[in-house]
This record gives structure tokens, C-alpha cells and sequence, in this order.
DNA sequence: AAGATCATCTTGACGCCGTTCAGATCGGTG
DNA sequence: CACCGATCTGAACGGCGTCAAGATGATCTT
């Protein structure tokens, strides 16, 4: 009895259960937020038994460092994207950091799995920050653009890093009621986020220059 | 048999048990970490039953909610300490964000449960924004008093959110393995924090006044 | 083709969790 | 003193993460 072997027509070999787990875990956080994914929600919304992904995670941390993984790859893309569609570098940083936090917006769920993974390593994913092409260096490099080749190279990380933490801060922050009325004055959410961003992230060099000489 | 209602010499009612509740959660959150504060241990720690906390808090994070509002309480102090030791208006902004930081690195496990719950509501905590000497305003007020009464209100409001956006992010990603290097070349921990708060949180007209005239 | 091997999946169990409810206890009010 | 309402206990429920033992079937060997 190879076909049938349970109620469904799914054989009792999945083949690819370690990514149907992963998908099943991101539509339950897209549908009921984090609070709903629990193992045994995955593995029920995979169609299998609780103890199944134990044969491809080591446990839930593991799962869940998988989820994060698309995900971070997802903000890269989006980043990538403003950065593209921004030719003029002294704009630049502001567009990633509005699509950086439109993306939190829009996957509210998945960027707090996201997170919480690198909290609980203590590092940012891995792959984020080593590869030429990472969201890091994309971001390191509009910095050093815009900044120009004598500005010494410690500024360049720190203004990347903080612009990096401005965002994760206000990708946190930005659902927050007493922010409401201020929005309102500024065009609604992408106002506000260019407003704020606006504000950040740029090194004592770089300000010097887009003050002008005066 | 007034005394000895238990092994112990508690009597049957506990007396200030709401209190003791939240000073043990704080006990197993400075110990333990956050991983560990379930109910039951918070109610084995104050040496009550699993139910008893049901008596002084609708459910568990309602508990949560008391320990958070311990921890802002704590936090203000130390921000509202940085503030008066820094009378240089320019320097104080970047000590206030490093009081900051500081305090969430000696209770990262408060700081925790201070943000997830402040998440869950979608706003900053009751009490931080409204009162007069409130941290948010005494951010606030230390914008104004550097940048001048020409600078307009709405910009007193986007920088302040800016840099709390930022002390916070950088409160999160401050243990992050990949900083380590960089922190050596800027004298440690603290050098690194003020290193990277002083990029933030300045809004334009600061930015030039800081820059000065040339 | 037949049998052995091994990864994969299920079943059932364990202890812990948050929460509820009926009943025990006790301080304060009439 | 008798009562009442607040407080606390004990037992129970379902759900959780995890593990061990056994069932299943794809693959490799001969």
C-alpha cells in the first residue's frame, strides 16, 4: 500500500518536510502571530505528528533560527531594492532605513522571531554581515559614499551600526499609540519614518557636509 | 493555630503578598533570566501556592506589567542621574543614552520583560510620558534647552523619539558578538557607547550648532 | 530480486506550564 | 459572636517541549 499509507494522500515519508516545516511556521505567524507558533502548531500545520521535526531540528530554538533565516533574507532584498531605486547617496540612507522599517511593519511577526533569534546567539545572523553583497556591507558602502574616501574607516562602522540600531529601535517603537498624533502632522507612517530616520545615522563628518560649509 | 499554618511560620494569608510576588519575580529574572520566569516559579519563590497570584494579578502578564513598571521607575532614576551629573548641554544628551544602555546591560533580563511588555500594549508605559519630570520629557527638555527656543516643537518631538529609537536598538544589540573588535579600539564598553550615541539623536538645527559657524 | 540498513515518521509518555474552580482559612464588620 | 468577603490551597484541565521505542519505507548491497 505505497499511496494512502494515511488518511491524506501523503505518503509516510514527507521528502521535504524540513522546508514544508518552515513555511507552515511562517504562515502561522503571518495568520496568528507569535504568541500561536508553538512546535506542535508547526507540525500540525505540516500534517505530521509533534515529535517529526525532531528528525530535522535538534528542537523549536533550531526551527525557529530557520524561519529567521528567510526572513533576514527578505529584509536584505527589500533593502537592496530602496537602496537601488535611490540614486542621490545623501537620500540613500534614509530609503533603506524607511524600507527596513516598512518591512518589520509589514511581517510584524517574523521580524520579532528574527530578532529574538540574534538575541538569544548574541550576534547578528550569520551570512548578514560576511558576504560582500550582505545587507551590512550595503549599508557600510552608502556610508561611505556619501561620506567620501577621508573619512577614517571606524566612522564609517560606528555610523553603520548606528543607523542599524535607529532602525531596529524604531522598527520596535513604531506601532506605539503616543506616536499616533505626531504621524498625523507628517504625512501619515511613511512621513513620520522619514522624519525620524532623517535624524539618524549620520556620522559628525557626513553632518558637517549636509550642513554645507555655512 | 494562629502560627505555623504551614511548614513555615506564614500565616494562612500572606499579608503583602502582591508585593512579594514582584520582588520574586525580580529574583528569578536577575538569576535566572527571563526563560525562567514562569508563574509557578514566581509563586514557589514568594512560597505560595500556583494560584494564589491569581488573587493580585488578572493573569500572568499583568504580573509582568508590575515588574515592568518597577524596572521604569529604576531606569528614570538612572537617566535623571546622568542628566544632573552632565550640566554640559552638548555632552548631556550622549550620557543620558549611555545611562541608558548601561542600565539595560546590568538588567538585561528586566529590560526584557520592560519592552515585551510595553510591545504587547503597543505604547510606552503609563506614567513615562505624561508626568512632568518623566524621562521622556526630560529627554525632551534637554533638546530644547541645547537647541534653542527658535527650533520648532515638532522637531523637539522627532529628535527625542529618534534618540530614545536609538538607545533602544542599541540597548538590544549592544552584547552582539560582532562588535566586539571595534569596542577594543574605542576604550571598552563605554567608550563604544558614547562613540556610537554621539552619531545619533541630533536633529538638524543641533547638528549645525554642534558643527559650529565654519 | 531479496535482504539489510538507515533515515524518517508515529505513538505514547514525562514534567512543566497557565489557568480555573471548589473549598479551606482568616481578618474585619455588624 | 456570627457572619462575610478577601485570601490562599489543592486538584484538575489542556497545551507545551522533549524523548524513547517502535513502525515504515527508500536505498544500498549482494
Amino acid at each position: 500500500m505505497r499511496e494512502a499509507a494515511t488518511v491524506e494522500n501523503r505518503p509516510y515519508h514527507h521528502g521535504d518536510l524540513r522546508r514544508a516545516l518552515v513555511d507552515a511556521a511562517r504562515r502561522i505567524l503571518e495568520n496568528e502571530g507569535p504568541s500561536a507558533l508553538s512546535l506542535r502548531a508547526v507540525a500540525r500545520e505540516a500534517g505530521v505528528s509533534p515529535a517529526a521535526p525532531y528528525h530535522h531540528f535538534k528542537d523549536k530554538g533550531e526551527l525557529l533560527e530557520a524561519v529567521a533565516f528567510v526572513g533576514w533574507d527578505a529584509l536584505g532584498e527589500a533593502m537592496t531594492a530602496a537602496k537601488e531605486r535611490t540614486p542621490d547617496l545623501g537620500a540613500r540612507m534614509t530609503e533603506i532605513g524607511v524600507a527596513y522599517v516598512q518591512f518589520s511593519q509589514a511581517h510584524p511577526a517574523l521580524y520579532r522571531v528574527m530578532y529574538d533569534c540574534s538575541r538569544d546567539k548574541d550576534e547578528l545572523p550569520e551570512g548578514l554581515q560576511d558576504k560582500e553583497d550582505s545587507a551590512y556591507c550595503q549599508v557600510r558602502e552608502t556610508f561611505r559614499a556619501f561620506a567620501g574616501p577621508e573619512v577614517a574607516d571606524v566612522d564609517i562602522e560606528l555610523a553603520t551600526i548606528a543607523a542599524w540600531c535607529a532602525a531596529h529601535g524604531l522598527a520596535e517603537m513604531n506601532s506605539f499609540k503616543q506616536f499616533d498624533p505626531l504621524k498625523q502632522g507628517l504625512g501619515g507612517e511613511e512621513g513620520f519614518l522619514r522624519a525620524v530616520l532623517s535624524h539618524l545615522g549620520m556620522f559628525p563628518a557626513a553632518r558637517a557636509k549636509a550642513n554645507g560649509p555655512g
